[in-house]
DNA sequence: TCAATTATGTAACATTCATTACAATATAAA
DNA sequence: TTTATATTGTAATGAATGTTACATAATTGA
């Protein structure tokens, strides 16, 4: 207990490993470029993340969840109206307001390019959209109990729905678009949510 | 002119390396990988595709628009009634009785994995996806003339609606699943077709 | 001040990658 | 049969990959 302190926090080095990802992509993003963009040596980076780059990725899947999914849930828990909360959420993704822009959802990214040849990370993706639909279904359940959402589907597939139009959109924003017709199609998607 | 004889066609090697690429995406699958599903070595290999790996794939992302989508495009066109047709694509895709099986979209893959660091193969994948998306607008177009699609609705909007519903599921057919639901979550999205 | 501990930076490593070079092989036309 | 031409298989290449080893640096507690 002592040694040389650390000049960075380990989630600092997982939010700028995050940026260079979400750039490119996990095959194509080398250990060169990681280290790069969290400014530290291969030292350090190996010192940090035993597992190499896959550990860090992983990391970096589960820290995306912990802070953005996790601050969407507790935005929805604390609202009055979560449903607005919820067609905030497309109308801000099609306006690329987000930091997503045109680099689509960093969780379906990672479902989609490691499918079929890193099975972990392929379950690791994969439970972390599903906790995300997850919030979607508590959201449409409280506006449920309170009145809000008053069709008579169910909020278990309006959740799956939702999930299903994010991983959608989030694809369809990287083909060449008119942004009016994007929002005409989310506006579409959202009117069952009455 | 002359010459020894090639033991295969170009298009069979490029159906042959469709499927290797399927399977684990462009980055993922080597040249070996490649080499050993088309079944011929490398001298073969570079003869056929000077551009190497990326030229092959390139062609493989033409010629699936070349078979499939165009398979599609003159169903639609010979058909009595296209909106069948559009829904029967989608009952199909919930079913995976279509090779996609949990592959994805061969198409949204190269979009998904290729943007933002092969910007030539993303503007590829990105206009076939766009020829896919004309297909549905014109089965629209057709079935409106034909009275059977009644809604106010724009087949503009209605087909990026349907391309948009094909990105989606292609993505969430990836994530554990009820069936069922995947279904439900279709039709419900298909009740715009009235 | 010295020892223990932890972090950092550099050099080296083995492997895999896509690609090229070239000799051997097989066919058609002369 | 010979010549020209095209395909195939093997060996080799050079660059990039992720990772490990290790000497150096910085800090805390004794």
């Amino acid at each position: 207990m002592a040694g040389r302190p650390k000049h960075y926090s380990q989630n600092e080095l997982i939010d700028r490993a995050m940026e260079a990802f979400w750039l490119k992509g996990y095959s194509a993003t080398s250990a060169q470029d990681l280290m790069k963009a969290m400014k530290i040596g291969q030292g350090s980076f190996y010192l940090n993340f035993k597992g190499g780059k896959k550990e860090l990725y992983q990391k970096s899947l589960l820290r995306f969840s912990e802070t953005r999914i996790k601050k969407f849930d507790k935005s929805i828990k604390a609202s009055e109206n979560p449903l607005l909360l919820i067609k905030q959420l497309f109308t801000d993704l099609a306006n690329s307001t987000t930091d997503i822009k045109e680099n689509g959802c960093y969780l379906g990214n990672a479902l989609v390019e490691l499918s079929n040849h890193d099975n972990d990370t392929k379950n690791l993706s994969a439970d972390l959209l599903l906790h995300f639909k997850q919030v979607f279904e508590e959201g449409l359940l409280i506006s449920k109990k309170k009145g809000l959402l008053k069709t008579s589907q169910s909020p278990q597939i309006l959740a799956s729905h939702l999930l299903n139009l994010w991983n959608g959109i989030s694809v369809t924003l990287r083909i060449p678009h008119d942004k009016k017709e994007i929002k005409q199609v989310i506006e579409m998607n959202l009117q069952c949510l009455l």
